[in-house]
DNA sequence: AGTATACTACTAATCCATTAGTATTGCAAA
DNA sequence: TTTGCAATACTAATGGATTAGTAGTATACT
């Protein structure tokens, strides 16, 4: 899988998070300044061409959808950091978010529980 | 502190793993198929530019090293990761790395013991 | 001195993401 | 039918990252 560029990546947020979408839709989702039409409508083709996503017609226009799931982009990403900053090894991760002091002890041990059921 | 490109990333990590390096030993540490010479010799001078890195004067040869600690730039990049996938939420990220069944229950129990101790 | 080597300085070319313009098409309202 | 609207199609321009060429300079060796 190709890797996103940052435009690329919000349009697919978006995509994800509304499942399926018009152009039009897509600019509604986006922030100020918000990006002109054709250059959405030129990218989600380039998305398309590179497999992230399809289209539907409706009436006379197209309403696009993710073909990727979000989970399997996500994975990648996760994987990634964790592969570059905690030499692969996500207990490190939890590590350094515990010594960041963003962890509670009491969801860690129900979590723990929940590990030991299995 | 602005994004670093893919290249970029990956000559600033040879440099954090270096602390200090000339061109050619960037090179050494780059992975086949090696860029030209003056394409690294370039491209630090551009991070040197974007204030990612600085050089000193050995001989009439510069050694690079970097100015942005590397600790930095993961946090950013980790945090990134957690606001976009994990709905800014730390906790989540270790439950899915739980359901991954990467995360030992042992070592678990062992940090929320440190935890608690704090 | 003359030559080879290894570096820096400068710069042009390429690639890709991003932007947005113009043209065209289909449909519907007047 | 004509006009207007909203979409797609096509394509050119811009910008930044990346590549690498050519030239210049200092050093060391013969």
């Amino acid at each position: 899988m190709q890797r996103l560029a940052r435009r690329e990546a919000q349009l697919m947020e978006v995509l994800w998070k509304l499942k399926r979408a018009f152009v039009r839709e897509i600019i509604d989702e986006l922030p100020e300044p918000k990006p002109h039409y054709n250059t959405v409508s030129t990218m989600v083709k380039i998305l398309e061409e590179k497999g992230f996503v399809s289209h539907e017609k409706v009436g006379n226009a197209y309403r696009f959808f993710p073909v990727i799931a979000e989970e399997e982009y996500q994975k990648k990403a996760v994987d990634d950091v964790v592969r570059r900053f905690f030499d692969n090894s996500p207990m490190k991760l939890v590590n350094y978010f515990a010594r960041e002091q963003q962890l509670d002890a009491a969801e860690l041990e129900r979590l723990v529980r929940l590990i030991k059921e299995k």
